[in-house]
DNA sequence: GATGAATGAGTGTTCATTCAT
DNA sequence: GATGAATGAACACTCATTCAT
């Protein structure tokens, strides 16, 4: 009865939303969201401006999309860097983290010039809120077993340093010393068990 | 009708554009650059509109004019914390940065939401750039004296420290532990001329 | 996979260009012409848009399709109230004109909006110039039968008396006092023959 | 200090917004609120899309502009018929309307097309509302004092009556016999306190 | 017969900028 | 120096219509 199958239609719908956000991740990276139009994305994805609303209900919700799909790439990295010995999970997750950096500037990008609109856009202040904790409990959790006396500030100082070295990356780009900086880091955080 | 003097008109012209400059800072500080129209500036500022384009060339030449009258706020700063013992010296520092970030919520988050447009803004890259290299030897050459052995790293990992809380207070707002990490990091920092 | 007979196609046909119909009318007249998408329709109907392509031309032409299905209704009703009594001819008239404007609430709105808008729906306008012609031409009788001196100018006060109506109600609703209107108006009319 | 005085400036705004609302009444009574666009208007007022956002918040308070603009002159006009004889005042003003409905044409177009959009437009139903009852008080006296039995539905039927003619003018332009229909109801409303 | 992805012209609205005075 | 009326390009978004399958 229908012309094409449903597995047909399913495939050019994923087609072309993947189209879609692929542009809108680019440009929102760089030229960040207010400076980005949907007649830009629509070209830069070689789609018209209307197919753009056939998949996202306005400009807000193509920019949730984005994000929610940078997020759940974001959780699956998480679990890749558990080990036994803390000072190892560690070492991994500042790897991680520097690597992530080195890798993935527009991402970066967008996700910064988002956090300095926390107040406009309600779902990425309750994502953003979200994962700061989960983040924040687990370096906690870590540096406790690395037998830091105040791990809970330390925690803090490493997350927010963490986000320090994004926002430099940003600015920077290569110019950013990335692997003195990772070095360092490494020494005073996860050595600190041979020491004490 | 007299004719007025000089002096008379210098004086209105400076007053017009104080008048300017502080109503944009505010404007640019709260909505942001993209979401603060002119019409917006000039009413704030109790001006016409046509007066803003007397003073400033351009929207983005306002915006410059804003960022660099905060610069100049920023080195008178940095002059008034120097002290013979650099321990001392870089406390003071830290202190500062700390209670600037406490006090100026709104240009805190007008720096951070510019640093995300580097490309678009080229002035501003090139300001923070030199400010960027001046801070980086002042701390660097701070932290040499305090016998520290990787100064210019170390100096690299302070400088990226700083703006990370400035990100993250920007974000968190009053949440955020401002007083427990900043008496970490001076235990961190100016207690190491002692201890080595 | 039997092949259809035409019997069956036409079976089909007919049940799409109903459902459509239906939902073009409930929406057009709920929502008004303008303000009903394709897509609605096509939705309510629980039929694709472009089926609703296939068997109307255009938006244009299914308008025209559900105002002529409302046309015919109107010849059925007109039929059941001979009498050979013109005064209880009359009367019944008068009872089915207030009767359907109690109980057809969009109808009366859809029709009344596209009278406001002859110039734009040529079809309507050739349609209703037609009925009315044929309306008054009846009323005109009727009233003659009743000894009406001028029957042409009474025909046409009757006739425009109604359509005020429906503009009443329409803008009005159950605010309306149709049950007292009616029966004042079946007293100057339809006892008539009895005074002269 | 001025360049322009306020005079001056006062004079050229009420030139733009005269032209807008001018072409904008034209345009809304020939083609419908809905089938009118911004751009359209502004073409016809010879003015830029923007000037009409200067003067007007939105297309709907334009709307509202035109219509109370309309209002104020049937005020004007109710004031000049009065007369100590309740028959004449009556006569002056059936002649009235009468009058009105032969050379407003559009704007008699626009309020029966607004009336059924009574639901979308709040201000138009509070008006039309007031104007309805003041009307309804207005003609109960009158026919009161012309001795008619139930002159509240007797005033009820003379204003739908009023209304109806409005939509068939509306509908039929010069076709439509103004001038049989006036005479006859000047002679059943009129002549009524003679015959008593 | 039937589907819904895709298009593009059009809508209301905003705003940096210009300019006559 | 100062005003604000005026412009026009741009924006987010809608929707009638087409078409490959």
């Amino acid at each position: 009865m229908s012309p094409r199958s449903k597995a047909q239609f399913e495939e050019i719908r994923e087609a072309s939303t993947k189209k879609i956000l692929e542009a809108a991740l680019e440009l929102f990276g760089t030229r960040g969201y207010e400076a980005t139009s949907i007649a830009q994305i629509a070209k830069s994805a070689e789609v018209s401006k209307g197919l753009v609303y056939n998949y996202f209900e306005s400009k807000e919700h193509l920019l949730e999309a984005v994000v929610m799909d940078l997020m759940n790439i974001g959780d699956e990295m998480v679990e890749q860097m558990l080990d036994p010995d803390p000072a190892k999970t560690l070492e991994n997750l500042i790897k991680t983290v520097f690597q992530w950096l080195a890798e993935n500037d527009r991402l970066n990008r967008l996700l910064v010039s988002l956090s300095t609109q926390l107040d406009r856009f309600q779902f990425v202040r309750d994502l953003a809120s979200k994962k700061m904790d989960g983040y924040l409990m687990m370096l906690e959790e870590l540096l406790q077993k690395l037998d830091f006396e105040d791990a809970k500030t330390e925690a803090r100082i490493l997350a927010t340093f963490f986000d320090g070295i994004a926002l430099h990356v940003m600015m920077m780009k290569e110019e950013y010393p990335l692997l003195e900086v990772q070095e360092m880091l490494i020494n005073k955080y996860c050595k600190n068990s041979t020491v004490n």
